[in-house]
DNA sequence: AGCACGCCGACT
DNA sequence: GTCGGCGTGCTC
């Protein structure tokens, strides 16, 4: 008899196994990649994959096997590479099977998609033209098909030909009807822009090495570290060609959904068999671009960090731009970074992997230029040879002192008024990471702290400020207690209220908002992009969205307000943070011929990241921030890990904590490498859903071993624990 | 996860 | 006596 492997769908830690099935002699067709329906547990139904057929015999199994009942859809779903694929992830992230196969799913689990169809006419039958003198809407059809071929019927519709006509040819036989696959695809309709600039010395130079490498098709990784505006994106598409070229195929991750529509126009009108993929797609969209990709209809796969998880195969060539940003790193199980996972695939494929940004992030730029993991490809100067844009700090402690209390310091109203009356553009950002979230002075930029560790307290709706590292709460203090000014208080400009606020100081300008209120829709991104490009506003202000990685030609002035909030949340990254969201925000400055301006008002302007930020000097800040991350054993000196205990009961969440912890101290006394234990602290939301939750973080020097220690005490299996390597927040 | 099974308290 | 509370354990 022929038997099955297979993983049910049922993503629970504790059956992270394949279960064996007989294989009905109707489906002798079935190979590893189906998806089936099987009987499971009490269960009638539960969908589930095939990763193995194979011939057995009932004496082979000490217990009765069941039949698989349907399968789900028409051809294999996986492709061997996929389910390879999906085995190594589940084993460095511990967690089931069946959950990293869902990755490779359009969000259909126990659901087949139908293809959808469209009706098409051809011509089957020569025609005198002569017998259709009296019916001329019947010879303008068999014209319009003579010339065109198979069209489809909405087309002809379109024509302004009426459904009788088609009818009537038909029933006369002059005409076939029939039907073809269509795929949804809503960026179909998006023309390309051709970049044609000579590549100046610098790319040329990165293009080359990157060159030899698809060419003798090995491994390798690339950072190509360049300033904003140093034209990174023409670089990837010269090598896309190049790879392409040589029949294989390429992904382009960027970071954001919102991202994609831009770096699609700049690869269609050389790819245009190019694929884009990230959630934002329905179900039927992706589904189609699924089959499209396993089929060799697209060479190209654009998106989000989902679009690594197609059936593509062959692959040469992988682009991660914005390597840097969060939105890499899912927040849900499987906590996958799309940094780890891109690399693993390029391993995977002898692909050549390029991770680009103007502000790397301190483990790369650590893997590149310390540790020689990486090539280093560097691009110093702007494509064009434009300079970078000036930068001017506004010290805002200064600004209050010497009696303007507006948000907007005089430096920056002043720059504003300038460049709008210079008919120029500007983009103004509310920085509100960690806002809203801190009480500081702002007399003397004093933030409050907790008594114990020194983190920056965390301000609640209760009015109270709470410590998530120890737990301490206090209330709000009315004056500053370093310095007794009474302007005191937690942050909370809101975007709503700074449009109000600008509108009144700047009545004539026409301002755009921009933040996550403003953008919920899949187009609604570029529609403000592209209005605010076209000229039909002059400010564009919102939160970090406004910063990231768009191209606008006309904008010559950027304001960043409080730069610095974002040094006060309690992270390890609070600097780097910092440092970027300057660096990148200015870099929206002067692109094009005419130079930029940046004012960045801040309340600690001598903090170093704020410093560098303001010079774009990445080299300086990485220099800077090495010996605190070296010394506290954070990354990139060592890789985190971090473990949520769940319970009902807050003493049972504890307790296990603390158990794990002691193991694991223990453990790590017998280890080679450095490890560290830290907590178990209260989670930053303490009581999810009715279950108290504790953390504890390992800071590790060798993360395979943690993993290792992990499994042998079945860490993995155990459904009250949540298991998250290189988390990005720490509570 | 979800479903069966089983072992105790409350109620027709 | 039996209905149903949920803790425990298993799913080819």
């Amino acid at each position: 008899m022929t038997v099955a492997e297979i993983y049910a769908n049922v993503q629970v830690k504790s059956i992270d196994k394949t279960f064996t099935y007989k294989v009905p002699e109707k489906f002798n067709f079935l190979t590893a990649g189906w998806r089936v329906f099987v009987p499971f547990g009490g269960r009638e139904k539960i969908d589930g994959f095939v990763v193995r057929v194979y011939e057995a015999e009932e004496t082979d199994f000490d217990f009765e096997l069941k039949n698989i009942s349907e399968v789900i859809d028409d051809e294999a779903w996986f492709t061997p590479k996929m389910i390879s694929a999906a085995e190594m992830l589940s084993d460095f992230y511990l967690c089931p099977t069946a959950q990293t196969m869902s990755l490779f799913m359009p969000g259909n689990a126990g659901k087949k998609i139908s293809p959808q169809f469209e009706r098409t006419a051809k011509l089957v039958k020569d025609f005198d033209e002569k017998e259709f003198s009296r019916r001329p809407a019947q010879l303008k059809l068999l014209k319009f098909l003579k010339v065109n071929g198979e069209v489809a019927v909405k087309d002809i519709f379109a024509e302004k030909i009426s459904p009788a006509t088609v009818n009537n040819l038909e029933k006369s036989g002059y005409i076939e009807i029939g039907s073809q696959r269509v795929f949804r695809d809503s960026y179909a309709n998006f023309s390309g822009r051709e970049n044609n600039f000579e590549l100046n010395e610098y790319q040329k130079a990165a293009v080359a090495e990157v060159k030899k490498i698809i060419e003798s098709g090995i491994f390798k990784s690339f950072l190509l570290h360049g300033v904003t505006g140093s034209g990174k994106t023409q670089i990837y598409v010269e090598l896309a060609k190049i790879t392409r070229t040589l029949g294989k195929n390429v992904v382009i991750l960027v970071p954001e959904i919102s991202l994609t529509e831009q770096t699609v126009k700049n690869f269609k009108s050389y790819f245009p068999d190019l694929t884009v993929i990230h959630s934002r797609l329905s179900i039927g969209e992706r589904s189609d671009a699924f089959y499209r990709i396993r089929n060799g209809e697209s060479g190209v796969v654009i998106g989000a960090r989902s679009a690594l998880f197609t059936p593509l195969d062959n692959i040469g060539l992988i682009v991660m731009d914005e390597e840097q940003d969060f939105s890499y790193k899912q927040s849900e199980s499987p906590h996958y970074h799309a940094r780890i996972v891109a690399e693993e695939f390029a391993k995977f494929h002898n692909a050549a992997i390029i991770f680009g940004s103007a502000t790397p992030s301190l483990e790369t730029y650590f893997r590149a230029k310390i540790s020689g993991e990486l090539v280093y490809l560097n691009l110093p100067f702007r494509a064009m040879n434009q300079p970078l844009p000036e930068v001017e700090c506004v010290d805002m402690r200064a600004e209050l002192k010497s009696g303007n209390k507006s948000v907007l310091s005089k430096s920056l109203k002043n720059l504003l008024t300038e460049t709008l009356s210079e008919g120029q553009q500007a983009i103004l950002l509310l920085n509100r990471r960690g806002f809203s979230t801190f009480v500081m002075c702002r007399e003397c930029g004093e933030v409050v702290k907790c008594p114990d560790c020194g983190l920056p307290m965390t301000y609640h709706k209760d009015g109270s400020l709470k410590c998530h590292h120890c737990d301490i709460q206090k209330p709000v203090p009315k004056i500053c207690p370093n310095c007794g000014s009474k302007y005191i208080k937690f942050f909370g400009t809101g975007t709503e209220k700074l449009e109000k606020f600008l509108r009144e100081e700047l009545p004539d300008a026409r301002i755009l908002r921009m933040d996550r209120d403003t953008t919920t829709s899949k187009f609604a991104h570029g529609k403000i992009l592209n209005a605010f490009a076209k000229k039909e506003y002059d400010i564009l202000f919102g939160t970090q969205m406004v910063a990231k990685g768009h191209d606008l030609q006309n904008v010559t002035a950027v304001g960043i307000l409080s730069a610095d909030a974002s040094l006060n949340i309690p992270s390890f990254r609070a600097a780097e943070q910092c440092f970027m969201l300057i660096t990148q925000a200015a870099g929206r400055a002067g692109r094009a011929e005419l130079p930029g301006k940046v004012v960045v008002q801040a309340y600690n302007p001598d903090a170093p990241a704020v410093v560098f930020g303001c010079r774009q000097d990445y080299e300086s800040f990485f220099e800077s921030e090495l010996p605190m991350r070296r010394e506290l054993f954070f990354p990139p000196y060592s890789r985190l890990i971090k473990l949520i205990f769940r319970d009902k009961k807050e003493e049972k969440a504890l307790n296990e904590a603390e158990k794990i912890a002691a193991i694991f101290k223990i453990e790590f006394e017998q280890s080679e490498a450095h490890h560290e234990v830290l907590g178990p602290i209260a989670a930053m939301i303490s009581n999810f859903r009715g279950e108290y939750r504790f953390v504890l973080l390992i800071k590790s020097g060798d993360l395979p071993e943690v993993l290792e220690i992990m499994r042998r005490y079945d860490l993995h299996r155990r459904d009250d624990v949540t298991i998250d390597p290189d988390p990005i927040s720490t509570d």
